[in-house]
DNA sequence: TTTATTTTGTAACATATGTGACAAGTGTGA
DNA sequence: TCACACTTGTCACATATGTTACAAAATAAA
């Protein structure tokens, strides 16, 4: 039991509160533990999701949203972070996919009303909630956005462009082999190479392996912004 | 004033409260009224976002995310429906889009930290604004969802089964003409066109204009699931 | 009915991307 | 040092989709 607090002191939904604010907090709201075995199917696509779901101790996947909008990818959730939160509320509360565990796992199942409760006895964790699905929205609207970019050129314009407002740099240095960019992109890792060569030969960038030059910024946010 | 609670009756964030619960609430809060004229910028890409913005008088448009993913198309947002709910928290919260006045505009705006405070005072607002977000994330989900097929075959067999489970009959009656069912996948009418002949081909469906008849249910829904 | 407009089917061709393969370059550990 | 694995650049070819165009069918308007 002290246990899980300490692990709970992780999760996103309960920082900034300490391990006797969370057992406190644990104490006035019904809740569960479930424990699961390897590939035991802990909620299928479809199921109503009426709980707050936390791993608390291994990890479980889902097929979730990687970054080139596929769906069939896998995401491993590992403890202490919660699952599907934003399909506790809304309309439709179902799950939008199967989620497996992938060894031994045990969960923190608490109902809904009951995580209504806490979210009016404790501020912060209500705040950490509306944080953390709005980092899902957010995220989400990111992949949306980038998935609106029809070509490989300009998906690689829009990648540049973003590295380079991190690194403040005409001088970028890819932080992923072309292999996973390919995959983050959602394309071939060719196809992916004969873009970086293409936008080379228009003249915007300069490839050497990992290192990319920008040469004409102005052409290559122009693919960008449209 | 009391003409404002009138409006707010209605909107997503304060459905089920009464007139007289809505005004008792402003009045333990600090809010704003806006007033915009066409045109105006209301609030401008990356600006950061500390308010609850609910437009209580006229509309204003943003660019939001449409079926096809394409995110430069434009949504009109009426009173009294809130703007962008999720970017009030969240780690980045800046609106992801430019937003102006269609026409006179009035907005009420209510900081983030009354925001809160409203939430605590009343369960009802924190369930409509939890839930608005939840919609608005299983929005993003299902778009996303069905950007992950590739093909326009794919995308037309998942179309065809959403329609297939909603007319519940192996006759489905196509509510769009091809132009605007293309638009919907972003892709071009005639290679729409040209993936309902392919699927005939295959002897899946049967296809006489709007009529689409399922003749391989298992084929068609296997193209879906993988 | 006649006319105009929209919708649909289809074709030829251009372009973009995927596929599979291979060689050269780079780095790593034995 | 050598051997191995990984990364990158590149090619030829297959496939999918976009583009443009046109005609036939359906629908709406006159």
């Amino acid at each position: 039991m002290e246990n899980m607090s300490m692990v709970l002191v992780q999760s996103p939904i309960f920082r900034g509160l300490n391990m006797e604010e969370i057992n406190s907090l644990l104490e006035q709201v019904n809740y569960q533990i479930k424990k699961y075995s390897k590939d035991d199917l802990i909620a299928m696509r479809d199921d109503e999701c009426n709980a707050l779901l936390i791993v608390v101790e291994g990890s479980v996947k889902g097929e979730m949203l990687d970054l080139s909008g596929k769906v069939i990818k896998i995401e491993d959730i590992e403890a202490p972070r919660p699952l599907a939160s934003a399909f506790i509320f809304g309309k439709q509360n179902r799950y939008p996919v199967d989620i497996i565990a992938n060894g031994d796992v045990k969960i923190l199942k608490i109902a809904k009303p009951e995580v209504l409760h806490m979210f009016q006895a404790n501020e912060q964790v209500l705040k950490n909630y509306l944080n953390a699905i709005s980092n899902r929205t957010q995220f989400l609207t990111r992949k949306l956005f980038f998935l609106s970019f029809k070509t490989i050129r300009e998906k690689i314009a829009f990648y540049l462009s973003e590295l380079h407002k991190q690194q403040k740099s005409e001088q970028l240095q890819l932080p992923l082999p072309q292999r996973e960019i390919a995959e983050l992109f959602g394309v071939a890792r060719p196809s992916l190479a004969r873009g970086f060569a293409e936008l080379q030969d228009m003249g915007m960038i300069e490839v050497e392996r990992k290192l990319v030059v920008i040469k004409d910024k102005r052409a290559l946010l122009g693919l960008v912004n449209q």
